[in-house]
RNA sequence: GCCGAAGUGGCGGAAUCGGUAGACGCAGCGGAUUCAAAAUCCGCCGCCCUUAAAAGCGUGAGGGUUCGAGUCCCUCCUUCGGCACCA
């Protein structure tokens, strides 16, 4: 790129530039937070990443945003804590470790490392002195501790719990690593339903504080809250219990629907329940079925959408109310782990019942009609809206409410129920059978009994140097490990082997930023900075992350460690980075990726893509849908090579530009490409107007002076950064407010006069044009800032106000609209009343014309003032 | 299956409280500059009819409320996120 040799603007050489700004950066620690009453804090938390090789754009993107909105606040005054740290316990570096045999913390600590640099590279003011890696025994050691504090308390506590066992590897498998239509990644064979002891947070014990919380989140995404809502899925209903016929035992449900109870045509309980493993010890048959329906994965979806199976129990059970046998079903649809492993059946009024009564033949029979009087057909499926029982004894006739007062009342008197509130939310299960986690600081007795490891014991370190010979965890088979003599009674104990879940790790690291170097989990420096200002990541977490967060916050609370009630009171959910998939299709219908540099894409007159061809050979490939960012498509873009290539402050541009944050943001080279442009027109401009300042000594601007085309211009330029500091600070709209920059930068360029007026006017934008900008392309403007002749650190530079008095205009342009569409327009004085209003728009010519050619007459007239008149014609 | 989002020009998106649909950017087209190209600058750019103007159509589909609907209500379609062991 050659410069005009005539022009003295020197050449934008962004490479030099951001690596000088950011040595200045870290030379004067301009980014360490210290507590401080001096000012109001401002604490701002971005998901942390998961170390899994180099940064890809959704990390760019969420970082971005944190990173803008923190520079924004310390510009605001505020004292602004920005840290950064590393989630690196998972599974990924563990099958790292299995395929390639390189040990999962050599693999983590050396993706940290280069990460680490990618994210200083891109400029992100980070306090990296608080800096926290969760696979380090000085972070982890307290999570063990405070595991220890909640088994003592009563909140964590130990039982069978169902997973995805492999029965060809012999393995627990993850969600993730059973395919879609229930077979095991490696082995292929159909996963299994087993139950194994695990660990469990008692979160039930905070569900309706969890729930009523989510009222006092205002600044928390409604869909979020809504999510978690459901997810804690309170509900109010009745345990009933059903007598077993010709036994002393009894079957106890929950059900939320006592007003359908006279409906019930069978039981349902899970295949595991102890009335389905009892009937089948003495039934071999029955045994191969049960085994049968626990085939498949645990995760929910499938469970949801897969054909409902059952069998019978040759057991019945006797109705609370009608004393009639009903026969108890194993069903595939019912989990043990929920409730109690047993539903009553109702398939008149529920779907999946009905379902598996019309499979299996069993009575449908409806107990509820609508209240409108109207039919409803049995035939086609359940009908589950609220109505008024029928063919229910005494109950009918009775609404919803009714019937199910009435029915608990009852039941209650003859001891068969009580009423109870229930949770869809289950204890939060942490034991993972894999290595690279922190280990559960328990000991086992030769009985069984657990008892935690002794605190002045902690912490249970992972051993980093490990073989993995297959697929086992490594410490599972290593006495070293697991075998442990109580130094005082020299009483042989067993370890835990089993991990934590790594969303304990990330459900406090936000707590420990604020406490470096403290030898408990948190010290006195965590109320200064809690509850977090700003929390920014994807929506993904929506609720496990967000809702185990939220919990352990009141853990914290109650353990007397922090005094919010809630972490975070603002949250931000950034959306998705995809981009264009391109493949072609082999003969077996496979397809086969390419990333979008190896493609070329033809367009035609119109520039619509109409052929993409691969550079290597000329031939066609199919261009695919627009998907995330992912390995399997190739349609990932490096942020290393965008940043190598057009530098960070383009990069970090793009990024707030395309798309508003909370929506997937489609990744466009030729995008980044305008970005680059615009910043170097930026450069030039403000160099032009320095230069051209030379010649113009610098006058104060006057008001009184400007001309109405500087006034107007001024006007202009006020209305921009009332809106850009509206949309940085309060809605988190950055791409509007970059749209705002340009489009008054577009103004701005066209502006001809040169007068010691207009180079004042000039140095006020480009003033306030680089303090908007620095949050967002913070190294380009450190450099203009000095260019502009000021000497204070633009980091600290006041962010710019918007000057009331030139907001004010003093015409204003109505649109006229005939039957609501605009037909017209008319520029008015800002004193102008409604009549006058009304009588300039009946006086306009295209009005005029227009009421006498479609010869109908003004029937009404709505003004809006400020915006508009409507006149209504008939 | 359940819960939550989204759907607007060739493309990304704007329209913030029911009031001018398409700001800003990309792509494209035309022009200036240049030996030429790149870069830069200027202009055009929803569809349809048209020399032009005007009219008409237009925010996933179909209904509704309203003087007025991208925005509110109902029904439906498609795509995406989550569903408890990926993080």
């Amino acid at each position: 790129m050659s410069e005009n040799p005539t022009s003295a603007v020197p050449a934008f050489d962004f490479s030099r530039i951001e690596s000088e700004v950011q040595a200045f950066w870290l030379a004067q620690a301009c980014f360490k937070a210290v507590e401080s009453d001096d000012k109001e804090k401002f604490y701002c938390v971005s998901m942390l990443p998961y170390p899994s090789g180099a940064l890809h754009m959704g990390h760019v993107r969420n970082y971005t945003i944190g990173d803008v909105v923190s520079r924004y606040q310390r510009m605001k005054g505020k004292n602004v804590m920005q840290p950064m740290g590393f989630d690196a316990f998972g599974l990924p570096a563990e099958n790292a470790a299995i395929k390639h045999q390189v040990p999962a913390a050599q693999w983590t600590y050396s993706n940290i490392d280069y990460m680490r640099g990618q994210l200083q590279r891109l400029g992100l003011g980070y306090d990296w002195s608080r800096e926290l890696i969760t696979c380090k025994p000085d972070y982890y050691r307290f999570e063990q501790e405070f595991f220890i504090k909640l088994f003592e308390k009563g909140l964590v506590y130990r039982k069978n719990s169902v997973v995805n066992w492999d029965p060809v590897e012999q393995t627990v498998l993850a969600n993730e690593q059973v395919s879609p239509d229930g077979r095991g990644w490696r082995s292929g064979a159909l996963v299994e339903k087993k139950e194994i002891p695990q660990w469990f947070f008692k979160i039930t014990a905070y569900a309706q504080e969890l729930l009523d919380g989510l009222d006092d989140l205002k600044d928390w995404p409604e869909s979020v809250k809504t999510m978690q809502r459901y997810w804690i899925g309170r509900s109010e209903g009745l345990d009933i219990v059903f007598a077993v016929a010709d036994s002393d035992q009894q079957i106890s449900v929950y059900t939320t629907r006592p007003d359908t109870l006279c409906g019930v045509s069978f039981i349902s309980v899970a295949a595991e329940h102890p009335l389905a493993l009892a009937a089948a010890a003495a039934n071999p048959a029955l045994a191969n079925t049960l085994s049968e329906l626990s085939k498949g994965g645990t995760a929910q979806a499938e469970i949801d959408k897969a054909e409902k199976r059952g069998v019978a129990l040759g057991l019945d059970a006797i109705h609370p109310i009608t004393g009639a046998k009903v026969p108890i079903w194993a069903a595939n649809f019912v989990l043990m782990g929920y409730g109690t492993g047993a539903v009553m059946a109702v398939p008149g009024h529920d779907q999946r019942d009905f379902e598996m009564a019309q499979k299996y033949g069993l009575p449908i029979v409806q107990v509820i009609k609508p209240a409108d009087g109207s039919e409803v057909d049995l035939i086609a499926g359940a009908y589950t809206e609220y109505g008024v029982c029928v063919n229910s004894g005494s109950y009918d006739g009775l609404g919803f409410q009714a019937a199910f007062d009435a029915i608990a009342n009852d039941l209650a008197a003859a001891g068969k129920a009580t009423r109870k509130v229930n949770f869809r939310l289950r204890d939060w299960g942490v034991s993972r059978q894999r290595y690279w986690g922190c280990p559960i600081p328990m000991l086992y007795k030769a009985n069984g009994d657990a008892i935690p490891v002794p605190l002045e014991q902690l912490p249970v370190i992972l051993p980093e140097n490990v073989a993995f010979s297959g697929v086992k965890s490594p410490i599972k088979t290593d006495p070293n490990f697991y075998e442990y003599t109580d130094p005082v009674t020299g009483e042989k104990l067993t370890r835990e082997t089993d991990t934590f879940d790594t969303f304990v790790e990330s459900s406090w690291y936000y707590a420990r930023y604020c406490s470096p170097g403290a030898n408990t989990m948190l010290d006195a420096r965590a109320n200064h900075w809690l509850p977090i200002d700003l929390y920014i990541g994807g929506i993904e977490h929506a609720v496990m992350h967000l809702l185990y967060f939220r919990f352990w916050h009141k853990l914290m609370r109650d353990l007397g460690m922090v005094s919010s009630n809630e972490p975070a009171t603002k949250l931000l959910c950034q959306g998705m980075v995809v981009a264009d998939t391109f493949y072609r299709k082999s003969d077996e219908g496979a397809k086969q990726y390419f990333a979008p540099t190896e493609v070329a894409i033809e367009r035609d007159s119109k520039g619509r893509a109409v052929r993409a061809t691969l550079l290597a050979d000329g031939a066609e490939v199919t261009i695919g849908s627009v998907e995330k960012m992912s390995k399997s498509t190739l349609n990932g873009v490096d942020p290393q090579s965008m940043i190598d290539k057009y530098g960070a402050d383009t990069v970090r541009l793009f990024s707030m530009f395309a798309a508003p944050p909370d929506q997937s943001l489609e990744w466009s080279e030729a995008g980044v490409e305008g970005m680059s442009r615009f910043l170097k027109r930026v450069w030039r401009m403000l160099h032009e107007h320095v230069l051209g300042q030379q010649s113009f000594p610098i006058h104060p601007l006057d008001l009184d002076m400007l001309s109405p085309e500087l006034k107007r211009l001024r006007t202009e330029l006020h209305e921009c950064i009332y809106k850009v500091a509206r949309d940085v600070g309060e809605r988190l709209n950055f791409n509007t407010a970059i749209a705002a920059m340009m489009e008054f930068i577009n103004s701005l360029s066209k502006l001809t006069e040169q007068s010691g007026q207009a180079s004042a006017l000039r140095q006020e934008a480009w003033s306030a044009i680089v303090r908007m900008l620095a949050p967002i392309t913070p190294h380009i403007c450190h450099a203009l800032w000095q260019v502009l002749s000021y000497t204070d650190a633009l980091l600290d530079a006041p962010y710019p106000t918007a000057d009331k008095l030139a907001l004010v205009r003093d015409e204003l342009t109505y649109v006229i609209q005939i039957n609501g569409k605009l037909r017209s327009q008319i520029t008015l004085a800002k004193s102008s009343d409604a009549a006058a209003i009304e009588a300039a728009a009946r006086a306009d010519g295209v009005v005029i014309k227009f009421v006498e050619t479609s010869g109908l007459s003004i029937k009404k007239v709505i003004v809006v003032p400020g915006k508009l008149v409507n006149l209504v014609l008939a």
